[in-house]
DNA sequence: ACAACCATACCAACCGTTCGGTATGTTTTT
DNA sequence: AAAAACATACCGAACGGTTGGTATGGTTGT
């Protein structure tokens, strides 16, 4: 695994050119229809380049799904919301703040690994298995604030943080397929909203009422 | 469009048989990966029916989707929760219904207009809008009953039955993200979960109020 | 000097597609 | 009713372009 690149930052970024276009390519034309050659003339280098830095175009599947990984979790932990004194603030400002950066052309705001993990799955484990450590990874950054949030309102709920954190995550993924299916944001949002209303009405609630249609 | 050989229903089922074909192996590999060779081996057929029956292979695509359309719109419509009185009993019958169907192997209970959408966003626009039709139109296919519950128990909201039913199956495609991620069922359970939740909340309050979140 | 980095040239396998041909059934002509 | 003409369903070999990957040599920083 080579380190990226750690003497000149500004030079020998071959590495990182390639995993920007794989992040941009990728999103808009699907892992497997993009080709080695594509990558290169997005990111302005030769195959010399791309095979010197990843062994396989598998692995540059999985190289890319680890840079998304830390470029978005850099991007979340540097978000004005956690300066947010409530951690049910802190939740919906992350919400908010996921609606926000819906904006411009879905390849531009969807998510890389729930694109490569539905893709990928059954022909290349590996990225699979990178994709999901992103995701799940990321949804448990929310856990510690929706913890916070029931102890600090004295929810009693049939439902875990870790359990609500995953499903912010399936709604913002099956939002994405929405927006790409439309080619527009609407429907992306109106679903985010609805999300927002469920945790309105999770939170507004002291204790857990029993679900007249739960039943089974 | 040629019609499904009607005479001999032994024979000429290749365009069926390829159509099958295409269901599992695109959710298992996904389009792009899937070769045409892929397609005629589950088939059992040969290269010369492939291109008998489709054009190009974009053309199977969009054909794939229209079948996954068809069977799956007469697979709800023959279900039993139809057979409900109350428009919200069958709502929640949908969702039931939904969640009994997630069973096996992730590629055999994933939505395959829904794992295409994301992969020829971008590539193949034909195959795109196909899958958005069968999208949006299952999706529809919810609004009269939505539509029905809100009306007998008055609620007053700032959501729309159509807004509501593509929420629904944002929530679906995303739980199938999760499932494919993880290879197993429990988060895309837990996500359905969260929207039957959510369907109870909403339709125990008679009037909407003020989101306390809601600041913009 | 030496290793890391990257470019050029190239290859073998695979891909989607084409096409000549066969088998069988259907319609039209005689 | 038989023959001729046509239509549909399917086969499988072959083609040309593209693909992921390799071999090799040059350049740059230390």
């Amino acid at each position: 695994m080579p380190r990226p690149a750690k003497h000149h930052p500004e030079r020998g970024d071959a590495r990182t050119r390639l995993l920007d276009a794989a992040r941009d390519v990728i999103r808009a034309k699907g892992f497997a229809a993009t080709s080695v050659d594509d990558l290169c003339k997005a990111a302005g280098v030769t195959k010399g380049a791309f095979f010197h830095h990843f062994a396989t175009k598998e692995a540059l599947g999985v190289a890319a799904a680890a840079y998304w990984a830390e470029t978005t979790s850099a991007f979340f932990a540097n978000a004005p919301y956690h300066r947010l004194d409530d951690p049910l603030d802190r939740l919906f400002g992350y919400v908010d703040f996921r609606k926000a950066i819906i904006d411009g052309d879905p390849a531009e705001f969807t998510c890389l690994v729930g694109t490569m993990t539905q893709e990928v799955y059954g022909s290349h484990p590996a990225i699979r298995d990178a994709c999901a450590a992103s995701i799940f990874g990321h949804a448990a950054t929310l856990e510690p604030d929706i913890a916070a949030a029931m102890a600090a309102r004295g929810i009693e709920a049939d439902w875990t943080p870790a359990s609500l954190a995953r499903h912010t995550q399936a709604v913002l993924q099956g939002a994405f397929i929405l927006a790409k299916a439309t080619g527009g944001r609407e429907d992306a949002l109106d679903s985010v909203d609805h999300l927002k209303r469920y945790l309105t009405l999770l939170f507004s609630q002291t204790r857990s009422k029993g679900n007249p249609h739960d039943g089974r």
